[in-house]
RNA sequence: GCUGGAGUUGAGCAAUUGGUUAGCUCCGCAGACUGUAAAUCUGCCGCCUUUGGCUAUGUAGGUUCGAGUCCUAUCUCCAGCA
C-alpha cells in the first residue's frame, strides 16, 4: 500500500454537492463551504475543526485529559522551539511527538518559519534564514530541507512548508517585497516537497525494530502566501494549485472582514479535494464562520489560551474580561450555555476570585473554557453544515456575539 | 511617667549637608492580545476647568529667599526603663 493512503481527506457534505435547481439566494449555504473528515495515522479530525495550539508540546496550562475533555481532535505544535527545547532528535528517541507528550490525536506540526520570521535580525537568503535563538542567543540556521528533517523528526501526521511569512502586520508590506517572498516561498515549497519525498520514502521503507513505533506517513501542507495583494495570492494559490501537496495552509492572513474576498479567490483556485487550513485564526467567532463559508477546514490560533490567561473570556454575548471588578460577586456561571467543565461548575465570582489572586487554576479553568468555546463552535458550525442551517446560524451567532 | 525612635497618597518605601518629583513598587481601575520570546504588555491610580494648574508629607505654630528635612507645642504608634 502507498504509505500516502494513511492520510486521506474525505468530503461529507459539501455547499455545492446538493444539486442546484434554483439560482443561489441570500438562504443558500455558500457553495464552498464542506465538512470532512481527515484520516491520519494517529485517528481523524472531524472538519471544520479548530486545532489546539500546543506550540511547546502542550497545551498551556492545560493537561491532555482536559483538552480532550474539552473536544479537541488535534494539536498544532512548533518546529521552531521544539528545535529550540527539548530538540527533535530526543522528541524522535522519545518514539515522535505524540508519545513524547502522551497525546494519541492528530498532529499538526507548523514549519518555524512564521516564528524564525518574527525574530529580531533574521537574515533572509534564497537558501534558507539565519537567525539567533529567543533563548540563549545561539546563532541558527534553518532551510526548507532542514525544517522538513526536523518535521520529520518530531513526527506529527501533518507538517507545513517551510515559508517566509513576510508582508503583513509589522514587516515590509510593500509590493516589491510581498512579491520576493512569496517568489522565494514558493521555491522553498518546491524544496521542501523534493525533501519531502525523500523522507517519505526513506522513514516508510524502513524495516522499524520497535513495532510500537511503526513509521507513518507524515503529510505535507503547502502555505499560500501573497500579503494583501489579491494578484500575488491568485498567483500563489495558483502556484500551489499545480503542486502536488496533502493539503493547503493560508498564511499571513488575519482580518477575515478585509480578507474575505481574498480568501475566497484563493479557496477558489485550490483543488477541492484537499484540506486546507487557516494558519493562525480563531481569535473571533467569525473568523472561523468566513473561513469555513469560503472553503476553510481546519483553523489553529494561540488566542483562545492565551486570552484566556489573560483573563479575557468568550461568551455568548462577547468577550468579557473577568478581572472587571463587576465580576466580583457575579454568581452566575460564566456563560449559562456553554457545556464546558469551567461553566459546569463555577461562577464568574470564583473566576474573578482566583484571577486576583494570581492562582494557576484561574488561567487552566479559563482555557478550558475558552478553548472549548472555539472547538466547540466550529463543531457546531459542522452539523450546520450538514443539517443545512450554517446561514442562519451564522447569522443568530455573530448578531447576538457583536451586539452591542 | 521618663528616655529614645517613627509618623509622606489604600499598603510598603524614596526624596544629597534645608535647594526644582506627588517619585518607585504593590494593591486598585480599565484596555490590548490572531501559524505563543505573552499566566504577558499598555494606560490610569491626591484634586481640578488636565498639552496645563492647584494642594500635600500626623496636627498647630515658628525660623528661612526656600522646610518632608531645622525649632516649639501637641497627638498617635513602637522600643527600652520605672
Amino acid at each position: 500500500m502507498n504509505p500516502r493512503d494513511e492520510f486521506k481527506f474525505e468530503i461529507v457534505h459539501s455547499g455545492n454537492s446538493g444539486v442546484a435547481k434554483t439560482a443561489p439566494t441570500p438562504e443558500s449555504p455558500p457553495a464552498q463551504a464542506r465538512a470532512g473528515i481527515i484520516h491520519t495515522p494517529h485517528g481523524q479530525i472531524e472538519t471544520p475543526a479548530f486545532v489546539a495550539a500546543s506550540t511547546l508540546a502542550n497545551v498551556k496550562g492545560l493537561t491532555w485529559a482536559q483538552v480532550d475533555q474539552l473536544g479537541a481532535e488535534a494539536a498544532l505544535a512548533n518546529t521552531y522551539h521544539l528545535i529550540l527545547q527539548p530538540g527533535t532528535e530526543l522528541i524522535e528517541r522519545a518514539g515522535g511527538l505524540s508519545k513524547f507528550m502522551g497525546y494519541n490525536r492528530p498532529t499538526f506540526t507548523d514549519s518555524g518559519g512564521f516564528q524564525i520570521m518574527s525574530l529580531p535580525n533574521v537574515k533572509i537568503d534564497d537558501d534558507g534564514v539565519t537567525f539567533r535563538s529567543h533563548i540563549n542567543g545561539d546563532i541558527l540556521r534553518m532551510t526548507p530541507e532542514s525544517s522538513m528533517q526536523a518535521q520529520w523528526q518530531i513526527g506529527a501526521d501533518i507538517h507545513m512548508a517551510f515559508d517566509c511569512p513576510v508582508g503583513y502586520g509589522d514587516t515590509d508590506t510593500s509590493r516589491p517585497s510581498v512579491l520576493k517572498t512569496m517568489k522565494l516561498t514558493h521555491d522553498w515549497a518546491d524544496r521542501c516537497l523534493e525533501e519531502q519525498q525523500k523522507l517519505a520514502k526513506l522513514v516508510c521503507e524502513s524495516e522499524s525494530e520497535d513495532t510500537d513505533r511503526r513509521p507513518t506517513y507524515q503529510a505535507l501542507f503547502g502555505v499560500i502566501q501573497g500579503g494583501e495583494f489579491d494578484d500575488l495570492r491568485e498567483e500563489s494559490a495558483r502556484f500551489f494549485a499545480s503542486r502536488d501537496f496533502d493539503g493547503y495552509a493560508i498564511g499571513g492572513m488575519y482580518d477575515a472582514i478585509k480578507c474575505e474576498g481574498t480568501l475566497k479567490l484563493v479557496n477558489e483556485i485550490l483543488p477541492g479535494d484537499k484540506p486546507r487550513h487557516w494558519l493562525g485564526m480563531g481569535a473571533e467567532p467569525r473568523d472561523l464562520f468566513v473561513g469555513v463559508e469560503h472553503g476553510i477546514d481546519t483553523f489553529d490560533c494561540v488566542a483562545p489560551t492565551r486570552q484566556a490567561r489573560n483573563g479575557s473570556l468568550y461568551t455568548r454575548d462577547g468577550r468579557i474580561n473577568i478581572k472587571n471588578s463587576k465580576y466580583r460577586e457575579d454568581f452566575s456561571a460564566l456563560d449559562p450555555e456553554c457545556g464546558c467543565y469551567t461553566c459546569q461548575n463555577h461562577t464568574r465570582a470564583y473566576l474573578a476570585h482566583l484571577f486576583r489572586s494570581r492562582e494557576l487554576t484561574a488561567g487552566a479553568l479559563a482555557s478550558i473554557h475558552n478553548e472549548y468555546f472555539v472547538v466547540n463552535l466550529a463543531k457546531q458550525i459542522r452539523k450546520s453544515l450538514l443539517d443545512d442551517t450554517f446561514v442562519k446560524f451564522k447569522q443568530d451567532f455573530l448578531a447576538r456575539y457583536y451586539a452591542k
